[in-house]
DNA sequence: ATACATACC
DNA sequence: TACTGGTATGTAT
């Protein structure tokens, strides 16, 4: 049974929004005055607002949850052999060895800054103007951390210090955050090759194979020198070690060789203390090749819980989690520090009495009925330890967790650009913020050689709330170029104003963000010499989607050069392709982009767009207007325009607009295909 | 395939 | 006065 959900409690702060909630290096602070002031400050805000009409929500699912509870019996929330098997099965296929190791830079970017203004280590500081990005110590003991704005970090900090200190705002300097993580990774590749890091400042590292050629090295050393006593594990000899020479074979090794066997034959205490010693080491390699930027890290059996452990003693700090005591670690955690547990999650736990792992694991009957299946089980999986190993999946036999299968081959998913301004409603305004947004995301797509299907419009209004509407083309239709994107994007966002202005029935669509995202990514290939599709043209020259206030647009400029429907994406992707031949699938690809943007894209006039938002509201498709007040005469009107009336129009333009003298069977087979 | 929510840095 | 940006993934439909 849960207490109180949205009773007489009073609200705090650190429920409603996670730059309230503590943070490490923010012991003994006074979280209740913290809690009050930020909602003194900011509880009326639109923001916090937004907040609680989530956090509504959350509530409102924790409800169902509990209705479900009540309703539970026995059999439901009792753990069950199968459930059992599972758990055991999961825990012998955790490594035996703590080789996972995760290095964590402490407070990077405000580390970095104070490289070079020493006199802001300790007085309240932080780095971000707008935003907080990150904060020193001395901030963190008021309160302040990333994620939170900046002016609510001045007041904690005034207030709190009783008006003696003021937090120092330092902007942010992106490119020597990135040098510095540069020089991290370069010294940390020399440990691990292989390395991942998901961000400027961590690193994940499997320093296993380092580690038995380290244990190697020291055995031969030991047996030139002395005999070992039998029976005595060897000690770790103080001196130290050819460190370079190890970075080199690891260089060399092609990741094939297996190094798991060394591990296993020595002692889990022999392995910790190589271990310590070799990360020590590497701290301070990293803090010297930086020029004193200190980093924390964890060593454990899976890299959750090394992560969960590099936080354990920051900052400049390392802990290791013994293979053979991960319960007495995981146990007291809170569930919140486990990754993927965030604010929500935690406080739905917290509502079925369960705050720590071991009420996790007290209560996984009740959790593994609970929950959907993939969250259940990896929440089930974290309570014995066993996380990361992604998706809940029941996994495959052996520990592959650690070695050295370095999937080298991941392919990003989506890409995105999105920007806040000052709340605009301004309908011209805004397709021209979104037609800078798609030139951002072009660019970013071109830089990086992706072509994408699909194209999400995000919307976030004044109000904060979040709209996202999404187009996936064609089949075998691929796009990068900004004309492409908007010729996408822009109906997308017609299409969410119409549709919030009849839900809301909101007169006004006044948008503090916009952006656009695209997934569903396959690789440019080598560039194609198809003769140039009209299309640039088209989309570039036609009124149908180019703005009449189209300034933005440096019309010939950049269209010329490149073909839009570049490349066949890579075969294998789509089987169907086998069956049509390469010339064939150029054509094919190309007419059906152009009808994909066609259909979508020409349907939205970017030009005319009305000056003022009135008493009219506009088809999203036509942009015709029509009185606010007659919804009806609307959406009769907007099925119509749905079912082609207009399309038929629109190609009847480009027909006209975009000659194609070199293949002019594919206008044809264009307009064919359109009027079907 | 689409929309939205959650999470992480 | 004032509350980010980029990516991934899970859930529900």
């Amino acid at each position: 049974v849960a207490p109180h959900i949205g009773g007489a409690a009073a609200e705090s702060a650190s429920a409603l929004i996670t730059s309230a909630s503590a943070k490490a290096g923010m012991d003994g602070m006074d979280r209740t005055r913290i809690d009050e002031i930020i909602l003194r400050e900011s509880g009326t805000s639109k923001f916090m607002q937004q907040q609680r009409r989530r956090d509504a929500k959350v509530n409102q699912k924790i409800e169902e949850f509990q209705k479900r509870m009540k309703q539970a019996t026995p059999t439901d929330y009792n753990t069950t052999p199968a459930l059992e098997q599972r758990i055991h099965q999961w825990q012998s296929n955790q490594a035996t060895r703590a080789t996972c190791v995760v290095v964590d830079m402490d407070m990077f970017y405000m580390a970095c800054e104070l490289l070079d203004k020493p006199h802001l280590k300790n007085v309240p500081a932080c780095v971000g103007q707008g935003m907080i990005l990150t904060s020193n110590y001395a901030a963190r003991k008021f309160g302040v951390r990333s994620a939170m704005p900046g002016w609510i970090g001045d007041k904690l900090v005034e207030e709190l210090s009783n008006g003696r200190q003021r937090l120092a705002h330092v902007a942010s300097n992106f490119d020597l955050y990135k040098q510095k993580s540069v020089q991290v990774v370069q010294v940390l590749k020399e440990f691990d090759p292989h390395l991942k890091s998901y961000s400027l400042d961590e690193a994940y590292l499997d320093l296993g194979p380092y580690l038995a050629i380290f244990l190697k090295q020291r055995e031969r050393e030991e047996h030139s020198f002395t005999s070992t006593h039998v029976g005595e594990e060897p000690k770790v000899s103080t001196s130290s070690w050819d460190h370079s020479r190890i970075a080199e074979v690891l260089r060399n090794d092609d990741g094939s060789r297996e190094y798991d066997h060394v591990l296993r034959a020595v002692s889990n205490h022999t392995c910790r203390q190589a271990l310590e010693r070799v990360v020590h080491y590497m701290r301070n390699c990293v803090e010297q090749a930086t020029g004193g930027l200190t980093c924390s890290a964890g060593m454990a059996p899976n890299f959750a819980l090394a992560k969960i452990a590099s936080d354990k003693n920051k900052p400049d700090g390392q802990c290791f989690v013994d293979p053979n005591h991960v319960l007495e670690f995981v146990r007291p955690l809170a569930v919140r520090k486990i990754p993927g547990i965030g604010r929500v999650t935690e406080k739905i736990l917290n509502a079925c009495q369960i705050t720590t792992m071991q009420d996790l694991y007290d209560q996984r009957g009740l959790v593994h009925w609970l929950f959907p299946p993939t969250t259940g089980v990896s929440l089930l999986k974290a309570s014995v330890g066993c996380m990361g190993s992604s998706s809940g999946g029941e996994d495959i036999e052996g520990e592959t967790q650690s070695s050295n299968s370095t999937k080298e081959t991941e392919f990003q998913k989506g890409i995105s650009r999105e920007r806040t301004f000052s709340p605009n409603n301004c309908w011209t305004a805004l397709n021209s913020k979104l037609e800078d947004i798609a030139q951002l995301l072009s660019e970013d797509m071109a830089r990086k050689k992706m072509l994408a299907h699909t194209v999400t419009v995000k919307v976030k209004l004044d109000s904060f709330d979040v709209y996202s509407r999404s187009k996936s083309l064609g089949r075998g239709v691929y796009i990068q170029s900004r004309y492409e994107l908007v010729a996408i994007a822009a109906p997308l966002l017609t299409q969410i104003r119409g549709e919030h202005h009849r839900v809301k029935e909101n007169l006004t669509f006044s948008c503090r963000l916009l952006g656009i995202r695209c997934s569903n990514l396959v690789e440019e290939e080598e560039f194609s010499n198809t003769p140039q599709e009209t299309l640039d043209k088209f989309l570039c020259k036609s009124p149908l989607s180019t703005p009449k206030t189209a300034s933005s647009y440096p019309i010939a400029a950049s269209a010329s050069g490149k073909s839009i429907f570049k490349s066949v994406p890579g075969t294998g992707t789509r089987p169907l392709d086998a069956y049509l031949s390469n010339e064939s699938r150029q054509s094919e690809r190309s007419r059906k982009a152009f009808a994909e943007i066609t259909k979508v894209g020409s349907l939205d006039s970017t030009f005319d767009y009305p000056k003022e938002e009135s008493q009219f509201v506009e088809c999203p498709i036509c942009q015709r207007k029509f009185p606010a007040s007659e919804n009806a005469v609307l959406n009769q009107h907007i099925d119509t325009c749905l079912n082609g009336s207009t399309v038929r129009q629109a190609v009847r333009d480009t027909k006209d607009i975009s000659t194609d003298e070199e293949q002019p069977k594919k206008r044809h087979r264009l307009t064919d295909w359109l009027f079907k």
